[in-house]
DNA sequence: CCTAACATGTAATCGGTTACATGATTCT
DNA sequence: AGAATCATGTAACCGATTACATGTTAGG
């Protein structure tokens, strides 16, 4: 089994839904944290179905093409309970950005605070956009579904990561942007 | 040109070294930040070879085998010199872990809780280490060598984000812990 | 004797992206 | 007339990992 395989397991697990639904949903929520093209998706399924985690109905639609709806099976359900709660393996990290400031001594200062301001911005937005997610989601939240057991309880707590990576990753920005300022020797 | 080659140049403009050398430099420090195995940094020394990048001089050795001692050549520091306040192309985010947070509705809480339990540990370990090298840095720091424009600045700097970023992951596994240990409706 | 460190390469495979391919409907 | 959304697929390519391959010397 992939990381994919899971990924999409665990959006099935929810609802159900078309190779289409889980591609946009890559491109929203859960692609804050895993994405893939259609492209990946769609012989993914495919493999999930050939081993009988998922299935499908094909639902016939006038006007709009017919779609293909997938749903997880009780043995996609039982591996996918099995994976949540098991050690995750560390992926080695690989941040552009990072190596960038690991070469900085070679630029000029002020090109380079140029780079980590523009940098912060990026992230400063992409705080905002999380927070703003998270305050929709507190005010529509009902008492039942603040539960362990529902679906909304995942996507708080990534969305929570979210927040807290963005804001400090801006913080450390900042502070580049700081060192770069401070004259050379004082 | 791949970040590969750019993390590549990024070494070697700090002083000469061998693909073995790179390679042991991406277990350690950069490998932080940027990693690759011996076989995907060989060929791509031959690459920037061939591209006038990078040049080698073969040391012959008693007792050890011969080595190609790579150097970067002026265009190689030219292009690098480009790439460093060039902005960084943001790149999809996939966090294992996270994925797992998204899916943890799924799970038995208590089995949840030891998950991120030992998953905050990791992260308080890999803190301590980081702050752990800050330290002996700072330490050994002379005058002269706190300039934006030694090779040390960037290592500062690149640390500096290796710690802030598992601070702020291990506070995100404790409060995933605090969540998960809070009665379902209070 | 076996393992670790030094030292350099190639081949097979895999996960993921980009591009190719098709086709209907709705909105501007 | 053209772009956007819905809807599903395949093929080529690329970056990275794992495994294959070789050979020396030092140390437990």
């Amino acid at each position: 089994m992939t990381n994919l395989g899971y990924a999409l397991l665990g959006m099935l697990a929810d609802e159900s839904r078309t190779g289409y639904d889980l591609a946009q949903l890559m491109k929203q929520q859960v692609g804050y944290f895993w994405s893939a093209k259609h492209s990946q998706i769609y012989p993914e399924l495919a493999r999930l179905e050939s081993e009988g985690l998922v299935a499908f109905e094909v639902i016939e639609q006038q006007d709009r093409p017919h779609k293909k709806l997938y749903h997880i099976t009780p043995a996609g359900l039982e591996i996918l309970r099995n994976w949540v709660t098991t050690p995750a393996e560390s992926a080695p990290v690989r941040d552009e950005l990072i190596l960038k400031a690991y070469c900085i001594w070679l630029a000029e200062p002020e090109k380079a605070i140029e780079l980590f301001k523009q940098e912060e911005l990026r992230h400063r937005q992409q705080l905002a956009h999380y927070e703003q997610l998270y305050i929709w989601g507190e005010e529509n939240l009902q008492r039942e579904q603040r539960s362990k057991h529902s679906s909304l309880f995942g996507k708080y707590l990534s969305l929570a990561r979210g927040i807290g990576h963005e804001r400090e990753y801006a913080e450390w920005c900042r502070w580049v942007i700081e060192q770069l300022e401070k004259p050379d020797f004082f």
